[in-house]
DNA sequence: CACCAGGTTGACC
DNA sequence: GGTCAACATGGT
């Protein structure tokens, strides 16, 4: 995997991610972002700063359906307004968390209604800055570009395996991909692969 | 008009 | 264990 790395990296790097001010910011847009394009991500998460609400405490008091309004260009906004005050709710009143382990942290952020396993990692990852590897839709998809399939465990798996526990290297190489994907692997398209050649990673 | 986007949940088998 | 509809707006 780190090969299919550095081809990416060379072709489209350094991007950078998460494009974010405050780990607080990475929450919120993980949660946003769910099954919807950034741009209209960006959009809400202005919204919330304009009204000061890109913090814990003062997203879980906001009025249910004001914050329906302001998120409401991300789709899904009933429900991600709801989960966003309990998400929310949660960080306020257990501010330590991330200075919980990896594993403990994935966990507890997994037992958040709205949370799944992408989002918890985007936030172990880019929030916590702990190293966990995202697999995501764009993920699922280079890899079976590559003849490689599986669940997302075995996925996360081949990943952490094959490259070094590095976090800036775990952060980097989900954007890659996920900007890969953008240009390349929108499905009818998968022929203009750039990383396989001689049907090798 | 049809399809998709940096998914998750609860019901069902 | 896996599959599936529901959730909803905005862009192509």
């Amino acid at each position: 995997m780190i090969k299919v790395y550095e081809k990416l990296y060379c072709e489209l790097g350094p991007k950078n991610w998460w494009p974010a001010d405050t780990p607080y910011e990475v929450i919120i847009g993980a949660v946003l972002t769910q099954q919807t394009r950034w741009k209209n991500v960006e959009k809400a998460i202005l919204n919330l700063k304009v009204r000061g609400l890109i913090e814990a405490e003062p997203l879980s008091r906001v009025d249910t359906g004001e914050l329906e309004e302001l998120i409401r260009c991300t789709g899904f906004f009933r429900q991600k307004a709801r989960r966003l005050k309990n998400v929310s709710l949660f960080f306020h009143e257990n501010p330590d968390v991330f200075k919980k382990s990896t594993q403990e942290l994935r966990d507890i952020l997994l037992s958040l209604n709205g949370i799944g396993e992408e989002t918890a990692d985007s936030i172990v990852l880019y929030a916590a800055e702990k190293p966990k590897f995202v697999i995501d839709a764009y993920t699922k998809r280079m890899c079976k570009c590559m003849g490689i399939e599986g669940n997302y465990e075995e996925l996360q798996s081949i990943f952490e395996r094959s490259l070094p526990m590095d976090v800036p290297l775990y952060k980097e190489f989900h954007a890659l991909i996920v900007d890969y994907g953008k240009l390349f692997c929108g499905k009818k398209r998968c022929h203009e692969c750039i990383l396989v050649e001689n049907g090798k990673m």
